[in-house]
Order: C-alpha cells, then sequence, then structure tokens
DNA sequence: TTGAAAGCGCTAACAT
DNA sequence: ATGTTAGCGCTTTCAA
C-alpha cells in the first residue's frame, strides 16, 4: 500500500516505467546515464519488485516447491540441501512444504503450488492417488523423488529400492540369520512395496522359506517401528534377524529391542534403512542401507529445471544405487563384533 | 496460458466475471440459481483461482513464511510441526525456506517473502544483522523465533536460555564436576550468548572458577562439536564435565568422545540441549535441556496471526520454559550410571 | 442483485 | 534508445 513501486522509482528518475523494467531486468539497450540514474533512485528509494505483479504478466515464477512426505525425517532435509543447491545455481528459489504423510494436507499444498504458479514442483507422494494432474494440468512440471506413482509417466529419481532391500537381507542370511524379520513401509508408496519385494527376493535367493507373519508394516513412522517391532518379538517364533525399511523405523526398533534387553547383533541382528544424519552411523553401528541423499536432491532438480526451460524429452528415470554399510549390528560371530562396547 | 480463468467460467455460465468472484469469496447476495450455475461451471471447466492475481489485486495473501536457520536441525522441523497446525486451523499454508546459517541466504529468502507478499514471516535470524526491515518496510509482520534481534522491536518466543543453561550448569557442579567446559554455540545469537551468560552464571552460583580456556564455540554445528570437543580434550587440565549448547553440537561431541575412548558419565559427565528427536533421549542416555518446540511454534504463530489480521498491541515477549531432564550420561557416582550398558 | 469498469504492479509489443 | 499503451487474472467500487 504504501510502498515503492515502479512508477515511483520512474517518476523520480524521471524516465518511463518501461524504462525501469529494462534496467532491473538487465536488458541492454538503456543509455548508461540513464542506467545509473535509475539504479541510484531504486536504492535511495528502497524500491523493491513485487513478485506477483511480475509472475502475473510474465506468466512465470523462478520458485520451485518441494512437497516433503515428512519432514522431521533427515532424509528429505539432507536431500533438500542439494535442491538448494541446483536451484540456486540457476538463480530459482525454493520453498517446502510438509505433508506429513497425509494426503489430505498434500493436496492442499498441490493446490497452493498451482495457485501460487510454481515454476516447477519435486514431490514425493504421499499415495498412489496423489493428484499431480493439479499441476501438471496447468503445464507445471512436476519430478517425483523418492517414491513414485506407477498410474503417472513422469520424471522420477530414486534409488534401487529393490535390489538394495535384496542386498540387506542377503547380508542377513550371509550372517546366518534363519528367520529374518520386516518392518515394512507405508503400504500403498512405491518404496514401501520394492523394499517388501527386494526383502522377498533375497530370502528366495537364499533359500529361506517367507513367513508371511515375519512381515510387519510401521508405516515409516517411529511409532510404527516400535509396534512393529513389539509384534515380531512376541511371535511364537521370533525373528533373529531384522531389516528395518526406513530411518525413523529404526529409530522405533532399536528403542524396543532395547526396552526388551535384546543385544544386537548378538540376540538378533540388525540392518537399517538409511541413514540417520550421522546418528546411526555413530556409536550405535547401525547396518544401514545408505541412500545419496543430496545427489537425488540435485539430479532431480536438475531434471525439473529443464522441464522448468521448456525442454522436451521422453520421460526420465533416474535410478540411483544405493549402498549397504556394513556396522556391528548385523555382524555375527565375528569376534570383532562386541569390540568397541559404547559406554553406558 | 490455456488455462481456464474467470472470464471463461462467466462467459459459459452466462453471467459476469464479477458475479462469479462473489460466488467463489462466499458473498451472500448471489441468487441461488445464478450461484447455482457459476459452481457448476466453475467444477466442469476444472477452473482454479490464480493467487498471483488475487493477491495482487488484494494486497495481500493467505501464506505464511517460515525462514528457518538449519533445516537438519530437529528442532526446527519439530516446531514447524506448531506452525503448520496453528496456520492451517486458522486458513493459512505455511512455506519453509532455509537458511542454512547463512546470512546471505538468509537475505536472499527475506526478499523472496518480502517480493511474494507474504502475509507474514516468522524467522529465527542467523545473525544479529538479519535484515528483517526487508518485510517490516513492507507491513509484512515478523516474529522472531528461538533467537531473536537485539536491535530491533519485534515480537518473540523464545525459552528461558540462561535459566536452563544455568540449571545445567548447576547440575553438573552438584554432580561434582569442578571444570565445567562449554561447547557454546553461534556467537552473534541471542541463544549462543544466553547460554553461555547462564553458563558463567551457573559457575559462579557454584562456587567454580571460571576458565576462559574451557569456553570453546562449535558453531551449533555436527562438525563444530566435534571440533571444539576435541580441544577442550586436549587442555592441559581437560574439564571433567561438559555442557554442549545445542542438539547438533552434541551428536559431535558424543562422537569424539567414543572416539577418544571416554565413557560418560564415568570419564566425564555430559549434558547436552535440545533433544534429537527421540533419538538423543534414547539409548544413549543424554541428560539434555528440552525444549517445548511444539508449543513454540505453535504461540509464534498464534501471535504472528494476530499482527497479520491487524491487531495492534506493544509488542509480546514469550518466553517458554525448558526443562533439564536427567539422565544417565551426567550421574556420577550413582550405582546407577552404568546399570544399563547399551549393546555393542 | 447484477454488471461495467477500473486498477493492483509489472512487462512487452508497439511506436517514436 | 526510450516512451506509450495494453493487459496478465482478479476484486471491488460504482452504477443500474
Amino acid at each position: 500500500m504504501s510502498y515503492v513501486t515502479i512508477r515511483d522509482v520512474a517518476r523520480t528518475a524521471g524516465v518511463s516505467p518501461a524504462t525501469v523494467s529494462r534496467v532491473l531486468n538487465g536488458d541492454d539497450r538503456v543509455a548508461p546515464d540513464l542506467r545509473e540514474r535509475v539504479l541510484a533512485t531504486v536504492s535511495s528509494l528502497g524500491y523493491r519488485p513485487n513478485h506477483q505483479a511480475r509472475n502475473l504478466r510474465r506468466q512465470a515464477t523462478t520458485v520451485l516447491g518441494v512437497i516433503i512426505s515428512d519432514i522431521t525425517n533427515p532424509f528429505f532435509t539432507s536431500m533438500v540441501r542439494g535442491v538448494e543447491d541446483a536451484a540456486s545455481e540457476a538463480g530459482y528459489s525454493v520453498v517446502l512444504a510438509n505433508a506429513d504423510e497425509d494426503p489430505e494436507k498434500e493436496l492442499s499444498y498441490l493446490e497452493v503450488a498451482a495457485a501460487e504458479q510454481m515454476a516447477g514442483v519435486l514431490v514425493s507422494p504421499a499415495s498412489h492417488e496423489t493428484r499431480v494432474d493439479l499441476l501438471t494440468d496447468r503445464n507445471i512440471p512436476v519430478v517425483t523423488v523418492d517414491r513414485w506413482l506407477p498410474a503417472v509417466e513422469l520424471d522420477r529419481v530414486t534409488v534401487d529400492n529393490h535390489r538394495a532391500a535384496k542386498d540387506a537381507t542377503l547380508h542377513l542370511a550371509e550372517q546366518g540369520c534363519r528367520r529374518i524379520g520386516l518392518v515394512a513401509g507405508r503400504p500403498g508408496t512405491t518404496t514401501g512395496s520394492s523394499r517388501l519385494a527386494g526383502y522377498k527376493a533375497g530370502l528366495e535367493q537364499a533359500g529361506l522359506p517367507l513367513d508371511e507373519n515375519l512381515i510387519v508394516s510401521g508405516g515409516f513412522r517411529i511409532e510404527g517401528g516400535r509396534e512393529a517391532t513389539r509384534r515380531l518379538l512376541n511371535l511364537p517364533h521370533p525373528p533373529d534377524g531384522l531389516f528395518v525399511a526406513n530411518n525413523l523405523m529404526t529409530i522405533g526398533t532399536i528403542d524396543t529391542l532395547d526396552e526388551a534387553g535384546l543385544r544386537y547383533p548378538d540376540d538378533i541382528a540388525l540392518v537399517g534403512f538409511d541413514d540417520m544424519a550421522p546418528i546411526l552411523g555413530l556409536r550405535s553401528a547401525i547396518t544401514t542401507v545408505r541412500q545419496p541423499t543430496y545427489e537425488i536432491g540435485r539430479r532431480a532438480t536438475d531434471l525439473l529445471l529443464r522441464r522448468v526451460r521448456g525442454e522436451d524429452f521422453p520421460s526420465r528415470h533416474i535410478v540411483l544405487q544405493a549402498e549397504l554399510t556394513v556396522r556391528q549390528s548385523s555382524q555375527r560371530g565375528g569376534k570383532d563384533a562386541a569390540a568397541e562396547p559404547p559406554p553406558a
């Protein structure tokens, strides 16, 4: 209401609004003296451009949206670093929205992104029903990260969840586990089902029987991990190894094992998915499948920016590799396993 | 370009744009049959309002910004939950920006917030020089959270850092520590200096001498905590107790202590600031000062929304209490201290 | 109760 | 090289 507009600058500098606009947008053909005068006026008046107006006129923004399924998960916050670096190099800014694994919240943020005409959006879908069409219908490019939508043909960046889960399962089998339990992820997400499928493939390749009782979902949340682990421990034939399908659930699992007085790997071997910043990798020494989180963010953003710039190409599926990092929690029988007991 | 505007709806429904606008904004005085027709057309055409245009006209948005100083810090992500709940109840959406403790990044997000004309902004300032004037000059309400700006009179929500740090220090003294080290926070933040001051006050009250060598800054980051702890351990007279001024640094400290083969509380008593989601409180059993993160987010947002709605009142300083939660890492001499050694 | 018209701040086509 | 003008999509007086 009472702030400086491009008109004010123009009047004060004694030029037309168009000239001010040109200077501000780096248009070459403006006389040096005028440019000088405009710039001086801009800073003396403290002029700040109004993006809403600019965007409305240009029909384009330089803001990228990231709709995250759970902001308390370090996987995403670490990924965001990669997004921000890639975006800021290209002159875009990034705003985040937290869907909190709630399809309704997610929907409302998709609507915000559409209504705000964001230049492009990165989504980690909370379900298979995620309404990305709200964006694509408006020609707003979308790239899915981490998870993807089977029903929609879109660019995506993921890790090879199937292989990683199979590796983890095989590793447990190699350590001598015969009954490997799975604390599974959220049903209705591709990560959840790929890791489940990889687990099954691992069992098969190891020649171990599949026991459905050994599979319990923890919904990718800490509390879910806790409950799922309790259920598994209370089984008539409890597992001798555990593969936990994400980092948050691993926290819940560790806590439950401690509660039950079970030690890993001695009483039960343990492999998690995703590091927890450096935390899980620390003194807890949990074997985990490590994802290249920063890289995921960068690659997804690079892809998104190409779409934003109007490039047209068949949809790309970038699949990065996740690596099993073996630490103490899964190493059985080795004399090193209990070599360095953490302080009480 | 090729999407549905209010004009299209108007034309198709056989009314004027003004009428469509009225229906969409819940204006009473529209004939029921027209309202009916408009609504039907809106959904059949798949019309979505363009916020940029609306905001430009109204000179107001319903988006709140949160500029976070470090998104990988669970303190902030947990706080954001409170922000989102309070905002969505009031019909506002929330976008986050990560300043990453970098004043330049922070500045660029302040500019984004101003240019996007956000309704209000929550800021946790990265330094004392944070340019909130970019917002306040445009009459965009700002509330600072966690940290505040001494040079600017603004609403703020913080915890009583001085008292909390004093309590932590006194607790260590009571456990028999005579040389209490401080892994201090970022200089140039109020949290950093309040916790430092509280530490000094605690020493004084405990009758312990102040030794400047025992104070090393870790800049609120994991790596900083690691380095600061190393420096403290290498002192000619190393500390027998450690107060670490935030959660990320506590991770670094724990790691360094482990590396050095030092056990806590046996070799050195340890108190951290902020829980790390539930992680630090888990089997690591670190004594911490716990902040009411969710509450901080809620209260700050409630305050911000009152300003957004135009309420005028003297600037409020809400100070919440942080509580010392005593766990094993600081309890010396007690027989319980090493009762439950975590599994290797 | 409804419509016509103006204008939010900016940019871009057109004119000079 | 610079200015004039129109208009992005929407809301809101004002008039009818």
